[in-house]
DNA sequence: CGTTCGATTGAGGAAGATCAATTAATGTGG
DNA sequence: CCACATTAATTGATCTTCCTCAATCGAACG
């Protein structure tokens, strides 16, 4: 899987000749309301989605990760519609829609990449929406600790030990519950044996056994009613 | 907008040549697992994609209406991630993906009708997660039938009765509450005068005044942290 | 006309929010 | 490099929202 990625983001770069840009913690990639044009490849770093309603509620709703594509969600309206933030120092591609189509009908592999990268958009987007529905708050950092590490994973990377480059209060907002209740689920967990803090500064956790973490979210679960036809 | 929708279709009716199937409600259009080939267009009718995880979770994490693809989620790993359900009488059209993309070289807005679609559904899970992370449940339920009516309002449809074809189990599911909640939440609407009641049933909702009920919403945002930076 | 399924409503309880105080980390200018 | 200021995180006490449990009512259907 960390072949594929690095693959797919090779293919991209010769074939698309992006435009790189190198980007900090807390630089913008995009704003929500800007025009769309271009897509956005995310070659390495992290990424976090803010979006805004009118009426001021703020909503942390997707993090990308290296070989992501930013900016789908502009496609639709011809503006973009939440902001692109990078969380860390990374390098970002960018490629003008119209370029990615051209591209597209001599090299079809470009547009199955882009296909593949909105298919996981979505598929990541109803994983959120299930978390958040399903799971009761302690779960419910538990979970997200697994995405991460999983993302982390298919990308070839170590899954032991997380930099989370995120404050409780972010990942609250994203999980849909106070800071307060990220901070006791987290002691929950530490308290439990299935994450550890580092030495120094508690952003960063270890996760020793995945499993055991999976488990903590199953003997978590509240017993939900049946949909069923 | 509802010209934009009926003339979209038209095109891809034409150019896709899709097989045509009508469904009725219950019936399943295709189910998580099974093999990825092919992508649906709702040509009418409203559908329902239900997501169940491996420890038993189920979450009805999106709604379908005329002019919706449907299966993008399969397209990633080769396999669908939710079943999809019919929630009415209606036409579905199914087309295999290497046909959209063999035509797609030939009529380059069937590739951008494509993509303009999972844009939107993009966005709209986002708009879900959005609500259940930074509602209070009756603000949640409002919104709800805010976005239904809107949804109709695309198509051309009357907005000041809707039917919802779902249980209040399915409704509080997908809102991430319990059936009593959603039933509570209904209640309290009526109550307020900013919804009603069809004179026989309560599935059919009627909203007098849109806006009214938007400022219901903005009433009841619960004061949220801003996230900044 | 009874049976079944869905919806409503009430009472009590629990999960998580809010408020508040403390501690830990981070950053800044001297 | 240190004292101080600032921001983030933890933890506790209380309160609110929503869930759970239960009873009743209504609608649909054989």
């Amino acid at each position: 899987m960390s072949r594929r990625i690095s693959d797919t983001l090779r293919l991209l770069g010769e074939q698309l000749d992006p435009k790189r840009r190198v980007v900090r913690a807390g630089d913008l990639i995009y704003r929500a309301g800007e025009a769309f044009d271009n897509l956005y490849i995310l070659n390495s770093g992290i990424c976090k989605m803010v979006s805004l309603t009118a009426d001021g509620r703020e909503q942390l709703v997707s993090l990308s990760f290296r070989g992501d594509w930013l900016g789908f969600d502009g496609l639709a309206d011809g503006h973009y519609g939440a902001d692109a933030i990078a969380m860390d120092t990374g390098e970002v591609w960018s490629v003008p829609y119209q370029t990615l189509l051209d591209v597209s009908k001599v090299c079809p592999e470009v547009l199955h990449a882009l296909h593949t990268s909105m298919s996981k958009a979505i598929a990541r987007d109803r994983d959120s929406l299930m978390s958040v529905c399903t799971l009761p708050a302690v779960a419910r950092v538990a979970d997200f600790l697994l995405n991460w590490a999983d993302s982390l994973a298919d990308r070839g990377m170590r899954t032991d030990q997380i930099t989370l480059r995120m404050t409780r209060a972010e990942i609250g907002n994203h999980l849909g519950m106070t800071l307060e209740s990220v901070s006791r689920a987290l002691s929950r967990l530490a308290r439990d044996q299935v994450i550890g803090f580092a030495t120094q500064g508690r952003r960063d956790v270890q996760i020793p056994d995945a499993g055991a973490l999976s488990a903590f979210v199953r003997r978590h679960l509240s017993a939900a009613p049946a949909l069923l036809q």
